[in-house]
Formats: structure tokens, sequence, C-alpha cells
DNA sequence: AGTTGAACCGAAAGCGTTTTCGGTTGACAC
DNA sequence: GTGTCAACCGAAAACGCTTTCGGTTCAACT
């Protein structure tokens, strides 16, 4: 029993034309209301499902956008895809979209992918993320005239849309933090500076000290590569310091984890003779002992919130340089940020209890 | 200057019929090797990109497959996503096929979708992951007559096409290593016994414990949810125990990093007092301190695997039984597993350095 | 009674490919 | 010189929908 499906066999059993049955689905205003509700039955019964080539080929809409993988430099901010993802998918799903994952594989390669996409025209958005300070896909894609989304700003960012988190706001409430906890010698350890998002914390850990009427030390600013490694090296150099650090921002709860290893070699406890703050919201930060304060950014609704505003984009009912949003990110406190240590520095006992603030959540 | 692009352009160009020039461009074998090149230059030339909408609609393949994500409940396990996508995305891209990302809200959402996809076609075949032991999808697809692959096995996968890693010969190993290194009272704190993987880790567990002649004590067999919450209460249940175990196989490395905190809260160190093993291989598991011994599984290789076994099922060139694939899990020594404890079980001095086996790779 | 104009609906032309079915060559053998 | 078989290519029919353009109908105005 093959289901002869169709626009054609709901026609014939109505004794419509395929026209009308079209636009009867489709809600057009000049067909009877009781003519929809009879097509609509029809098609339900029928099980009616359009045909979505069909559909896309005569509409010329292709109704799905592409969202761009981030090379897999680090594996744990993938933690982000799946929330972020999943925001997107729902929202699109909710509109009929389709959501296409694309995944290039070298610089030339996502170019190539644009150039297609702009010729073949089957997916009618993208979202990309992970921004560069100056990304060359903004101009590209507008020279291609693709409508995009970015997860993140770029020098080249002004006139196109985007969706980011206020990277310098996070940072300047994260150093005026320990500012007001009372630390006064507060290091930043950033991210490489090509992605956007480091150079804004940066600049945000500069404000933070500047708001708080300190001043920035010159070995303070380090920078480093979005690792552990990265982290634990990088606070190595800011312990080797003749006036090393009370306090340390850090641009990612990786990089701080890896900090809090350093600060522990060196006879230390992380939240104690130096406090530390990293940025992301990763649960894992929550297990750690102490579990690190971070400052955690929303994901699923930015998700969905990028979703939409391609949408509307690519629909024509907003131009994208009116599309740019500004999320904040919330701060998190646990165990890592505390007030300058008093005492020796060296005693290492069981101290844990004292200093944690326990907001991890599991303890209860 | 509007690119007026399609076959027709490239056909009269050359004064060829667009038949010809397509079935030039798709190397049909009565077009002759002249007449390709010809075909085939201009088309560059030109940019010429198939309109995939009209391709798909004329030859009735969508070249499309989807993968539905898991259910977000845990957080952590996301890290699988990026990693499984992107190799799906990679070797289907290969191919000419896209990925679609399908986020059900709910079973009664999923089943809408499947039944959707079954009508349309507009996908032709689906992955699946986080399989239950008695899946209800595996009978759904069928009867749909939906293509699919799942990311693990199930009861009801006997005549389905599946990648599974071989969770029960991990845990097998996992066990007898643990034994291997003198331990006698080996617990398992394994997960919700709906999903299948939990079942094959615990048989593991039994197996490994059959095989190194020791037995399964009667409360060492915990089941709790896969989280860190769920890793702690559980570990402190088999704290509580008259006899506590020496070592634990987790079912994850969440579930692990719970347990250890509740053996530092019970006054132990993870890895002397008690050693564990989790599972999944989590690149945080290395910057704990000590570093979480774990199984690590492959992941990328698996989604390029499982989009390969789709295809040649979606192209009719291979039937859904003849593609089950077993990978294998291996262990990664880092610090948490090791000889039983014989001191005095409260010290609680510096020690690190002495047990930590140090593959956590960034020590060096 | 003639005109107007909503309100509804049908015919038909696409949309850009693929694919079937023939048809035209030319070479080669008989 | 007729027949045959490859080797190539064109015409045209799908594919299943959307959308433009008219064409009726019937009530409501002049």
């Amino acid at each position: 029993m093959e289901e002869p499906k169709g626009l054609k066999v709901i026609a014939e059993r109505l004794n419509l034309s395929e026209s009308t049955v079209s636009r009867a689905l489709n809600d057009y205003r000049d067909i009877s209301a009781r003519t929809k509700a009879r097509v609509r039955d029809v098609a339900e019964e029928l099980g009616y499902e359009p045909n979505t080539h069909a559909r896309r080929l005569a509409s010329g809409k292709s109704d799905t956008i592409g969202y761009v993988l981030p090379k897999q430099d680090g594996q744990l901010t993938e933690t982000f895809l799946g929330e972020l993802m999943a925001g997107m998918a729902k929202t699109l799903a909710g509109c009929g979209w389709d959501l296409m994952v694309l995944a290039p594989q070298s610089p030339e390669d996502e170019l190539a992918i644009f150039k297609k996409i702009a010729r073949a025209r089957h997916v009618s958005g993208l979202i990309i993320s992970r921004t560069y300070i100056d990304d060359p896909r903004f101009r590209i894609l507008q020279d291609l005239k693709i409508p995009f989304v970015s997860h993140g700003r770029s020098n080249e960012s002004a006139n196109s849309a985007w969706l980011d988190v206020d990277n310098e706001l996070a940072f300047v409430e994260m150093t005026s933090y320990l500012a007001s906890l009372g630390h006064r010698r507060i290091a930043h350890i950033g991210g490489a500076p090509v992605y956007n998002f480091a150079r804004q914390r940066a600049d945000g850990w500069k404000r933070g000290l500047k708001d708080s009427g300190l001043k920035e030390g010159a070995d303070y600013a380090e920078s480093t590569e979005l690792s552990f490694e990265g982290g634990n090296a990088a606070m190595k150099r800011l312990l080797a310091l003749d006036e090393p650090p009370t306090a340390v921002c850090c641009v990612s709860d990786v990089v701080a984890i890896g900090a809090m290893r350093a600060i522990r070699d060196a006879g230390y406890l992380p939240g104690r003779e130096i406090s530390l703050v990293g940025y992301d919201g990763l649960e894992i930060g929550s297990l750690l002992d102490p579990p690190l304060t971070t400052m955690s950014q929303p994901l699923q609704s930015a998700g969905s919130r990028l979703a939409e505003m391609l949408i509307t984009i690519v629909e024509g009912k907003s131009m994208p340089a009116d599309n740019q949003e500004l999320f904040r990110a919330s701060l998190v406190r646990r165990g890592t940020a505390n007030p300058p240590f008093e005492g020796v520095p060296e005693g290492r006992e069981k101290h844990r209890q004292s200093i944690n603030s326990n907001v991890g959540g599991f303890e209860s």
C-alpha cells in the first residue's frame, strides 16, 4: 500500500485545484475559511507532508541556516556547542527551519564553503562563532552577500549582526570584585590576542583596575593559549615576580584551572594566598577543590536568540546592523576568591572548610 | 551584474542541450570525454553550482542525514557532541552530504519528528545516540522505514546498524586492572539502568570480578544518576559500609569526580585509601588532583564511521544488520588507581608526588 | 438595470534539475 | 551498398510545489 501522497490527491478528493489547496495550507487570505478547514482536515487525515525540496525550489527560499563549527582547538570549550546548538535548533524548528552543521577543515575550506553557499544558496544564512579581532570572515560574508550573525564581535562587526557577551564589563566586574575584597595586586592571564573576546577581557581588566584606583602592574598582564598548560605556565611566570599578585583574573576556566595547579605546586592554596576568578561557568569548576569562582554566560538562550536574529535578517525584516545584542555574564561565587591572605604564606594545613564559600552546590 | 546561473547558460554557451550538460557534469558514460571536459571548464569558469533543491527534487534523493541530539540531561557529556558531530560532518561533506541537527524537546516531539521525516523524506537517514536498554526508537524507525544507525546498542538493535564501544570489555579491563593492583574489594557505581551502556558497564564489572576470582560484594553495586551529585551520594553510601571497598569502578568521569569528593570529604585521598577509575576520558580529569584515571573512547572517528555506515545503508549498498561495529576503549593511567593503601588511613600530609603516576601531561 | 468590487477559486507558468527514450552520426563488417 | 552497433547527444517529461494572472459569482451600490 503505497501512499500516493502529494497535493494532488488532496485536491482531487475535494474537487479543488492544486493551487487552491496549496494556498489554503499556506493560509493565503483569498481562500475562504471553510475551504481552508476542509483542506486542512483532509491533509491531516491523509498525513500529508509537503515535499521540502519542491517547496524550496518553487519558493526560492531554503529555510535553512548553517552553523559553522569553530575549529576544534581546545576541547573543553565544546561544552558550548551542545547548548548553543540545542538553543538554535529549538527555535529554528519552531519556525519550520532547519539547522545544518558546517565543519570546515581549514580556513581555505571555510572560504570554499562560503563561496559555495553564496552560489548555491541552499543555506540562507550562517551563524559563526569564535570571532577574531580582525576577522576576515565578516568582509567575506558581506561581499558574498550571505546573511549571517556572529556569536562574538570583531573590529569588522560594526555593520553586521552579532550577539556577544559584554566581556569587558564582565572583567570590570571581576576585577572590581577582587579589589573590593581588598586585593591591590591583581593580575590578568589573558588569551591569544587574535581572539576578540581575549582583547575585550583584557580591556575589562584594565578598566576595572582604573575604576578601583589601582594601576596596572607592569608585569601583571600575561597572555597565553587557552589551555590548561597555558594557564599553568602563565601563572608560574607571575609567581616568579618580585612582587607576585595576590589575585588573578583568568580569561577562561580552563586557564584558571591550570593556574590553580601552578599555585598549588608553588606551595600555596588557590583562594587563600592567591585568589583567582575564571570565566565560562563550567560546571566542572564547582567540582574542584576549592571550587572555582567564575563568571557564567548564557548559552541556550544565546543560541536561540542568534537563530531569531538571523531569521529576521534573512527574511528582510530587519537590517543586520540593527541586530546587535549584548548579554551579561554573571559572577558565580565559589571558593577561589577571598580577601588577601594575612597569615604565614607557607602553612599548608587542612583549610578548605573555612575559605570555601561553598556555592558549588553539592555539599548540601 | 546578476549572474544568470543555471545549467542553461552553460548549455547555450556550448551549443549543447541542458540534458547533455547535466549528464556531463554527473559523469555519465554516454558523454564523450571531450564534451565532459568542455562542460567542466565552462562550469568552472562560470562558477556554476547546481541548485540543491532542484537536484534533490528531480533525483528524489536528499543527501542529508540527521543527528538527533540527546536530551540535555547532563551537561558535561556534551563534550561528546562537538567531536562526534565534527566527525560526522567531515565525512559527510566529503561525499557531498549535509548534516542536519534535530533537537527534540520531548519523546513525543521526537516521535513527531520521526513521523514527519518518514513522510517528507527530506532527511534520508538518522543517527541516534544515548540508547536505552529497551529503546522504542529502534522499532519506530524500522516501522517508519527510516534508515538509521545508532551510537550505542540496545535490546532492540539486533537487526539494525550500530556502532558502539565495548563497554563490557572496558569495564572488565578496568576491574581486572584494579584487581591486578591488589584490590580485592572493588565496587561499582553505575548509571541509571535504563541506559544500555550502564548495563553493559555493570556487566563488565561483574565479569571482571569473576575473571579475577573475586566475588561481587553484596552492597558493592551502586546505581545512581549520571551526575556529580549522583557519584557523590553513591560513594557516601559505599563509604558507610562496614567494609568499604578499596577501589571503585565508575560509570563515567563525572560520577567519578563526584565520588572523589566524597572520598575527600571522608578524610581520605582518592587514589590512596580508595582507588577509582572513571570512564569517558574527559580532558578535565587530567586537571584534577590527583588526576583521574579513566577509560577513553574514540569520538571523532566514531562520528565519521557512523556517517559512513549510514550512507552505505541509505544507498542500499549494505544491510543494516551488516553494519555493527564495536570500538574499544583504552585505559588512561593517571593518578587515582594505585595499589591498596597500607598505611594509617587518617594521615593527610602532602602526598601527591608519590602516588601521582603523572600521566596527566602537564607537570613535565 | 447597469456597474462595481469583494471574495473565491482555477489554469498555467515556472523553479532547475534528472532521466528516459529516441535519434543521428560514423565506422566497420558483410 | 546495405546492415549493424557503438558512441553521442537532444527533446521532453517528470519532480511537487508556489505564485501570478485572470475569471466567476454574487451582493451591494448607483
